[in-house]
DNA sequence: TGCCGGATCCTG
DNA sequence: AGGATCCGGCAA
């Protein structure tokens, strides 16, 4: 396997906008049954903090969004639509309600599934919501810089399904990989 | 306690 | 275009 290095509490702890693009071309790992599942992140999401209508911190701390608003670093798996979930990584200090959604993988090991969209890929990571909550500065599931990345060009477009955040919803805060086959829609 | 609306995906 | 399918959040 290709070397890597683990994302540790600083990558995480910056401005919402930069861990979003940086993410860009990293490695989420996840252990399961033994076997060590790998995907390229090519497609996230800016969720930047209780300001942003379109984030599920918008509307303060709940039961759900609590993890939203602990320390970076640390995964947000919320169910979506009764069916999938979702997986976000939490990003700057504490109480600040901002995270980055991620919204589809390249696959890279031991991947069975496809991971065109945040739905599927949580499938296919075997990712659901017992991880909510969970540190990524762990050893079963984080993320990971390739010591072989490529610098990437990065498109930026309005997210999806957000329509209900007006303005908010027009803003260029989904970043994807430039013509990577594996993002979600174009 | 009941109801409504999802940061989705699949089928027709 | 519409349905599946669950649950959190809020109104009552």
């Amino acid at each position: 396997m290709t070397n890597m290095q683990k994302l540790l509490r600083p990558f995480y702890d910056r401005a919402t906008l930069t861990v979003a693009k940086d993410l860009l071309g990293t490695y989420l790992v996840h252990d399961v049954a033994g076997e060590r599942r790998i995907g390229r992140i090519v497609e996230v999401e800016a969720y930047l903090g209780s300001h942003d209508r379109a984030s599920h911190s918008s509307k303060g701390r709940t039961a759900r969004n609590a993890v939203m608003f602990g320390p970076p670093g640390h995964a947000y798996v919320y169910l979506i639509y009764g069916m999938y979930c979702c997986m976000n990584v939490v990003t700057e200090a504490q109480d600040h309600g901002a995270a980055v959604l991620v919204r589809a993988l390249a696959p890279v090991a031991n991947i069975p599934l496809r991971t065109q969209g945040p739905g599927l890929l949580c499938k296919a990571m075997q990712i659901d919501r017992r991880l909510n909550g969970h540190d990524l500065t762990g050893d079963t599931l984080f993320i990971a810089m390739p010591a072989d990345r490529p610098a990437v060009r990065i498109a930026a477009r309005p997210r999806i399904g957000v329509a209900y955040a007006g303005e908010w919803a027009e803003k260029p805060l989904r970043f994807y990989i430039q013509d990577d086959p594996f993002v979600s829609r174009k």
